[in-house]
DNA sequence: ACTTTGTATAAGAAAATAACTATATTATGA
DNA sequence: TCATAATATAGTTATTTTCTTATACAAAGT
């Protein structure tokens, strides 16, 4: 009862595919990376991933539409942050397979 | 020299986005566990799986292409396996992450 | 009230994905 | 050689993604 869990369960495929759509765009991660340990408003977010205004925002609504990031407003400015622990744990497992020293 | 290893390298973010790509998709997801420990013939992956032998020939033939999967052939059949190492390592991610008992 | 700053949305074009059907290819076996 | 099994490819169509431009909305400052 602890080995046929091998992501055979239609179910968790499905969630699996989500966040890996959801990753698998290269301004979206980069998104996902800027909003690892710090909370965001979205110019700053634009400013470190780069692309227009505009492109930045519809990402970020995608990933708030996946349940991906969250927001809140402050004043002016909307602060975003990664609502989903279980993405930030693929993140950091991103890194680690691809960050790592044996790239060279 | 440590810290800004944070998938911040345009190099890293394209090789891991193009992994991403490669298994965000459920049949494609499906077929890197299935071949997560076995060296399989398509016509079992297509078993195993489901969908069309057409189609998963097609899905397969999108993983070879982006180095994830390599094949030989033995007499009749084409024997499949997983050739990226760094895959095998995100689908154990990503057990560890969807298959875990906290999803109660 | 007007302007500026920050963010979101709409509309549309271009490109990429995905799936299906039918057919081709390659190797084996009779 | 003919039939069959295993896999790949072609051609099409439908759907989804992505980006751009322009515009709307919201809050703050003057």
């Amino acid at each position: 009862m602890s080995d046929m869990t091998l992501l055979e369960k239609e179910e968790d495929i499905e969630k699996a595919t989500k966040a890996l759509k959801a990753m698998a765009h290269p301004l979206r991660l980069k998104i996902l990376c800027a909003l690892k340990n710090d909370e965001l408003p979205v110019l700053e977010i634009v400013k470190q991933v780069g692309s227009s205004q505009s492109n930045i925002s519809q990402h970020i609504d995608i990933l708030r539409t996946k349940e991906i990031v969250e927001s809140r407003r402050d004043g002016n400015k909307i602060l975003c942050k990664v609502k989903d622990v279980k993405i930030l744990k693929l993140v950091e497992n991103m890194q680690a397979v691809f960050c790592t020293a044996d790239d060279l």
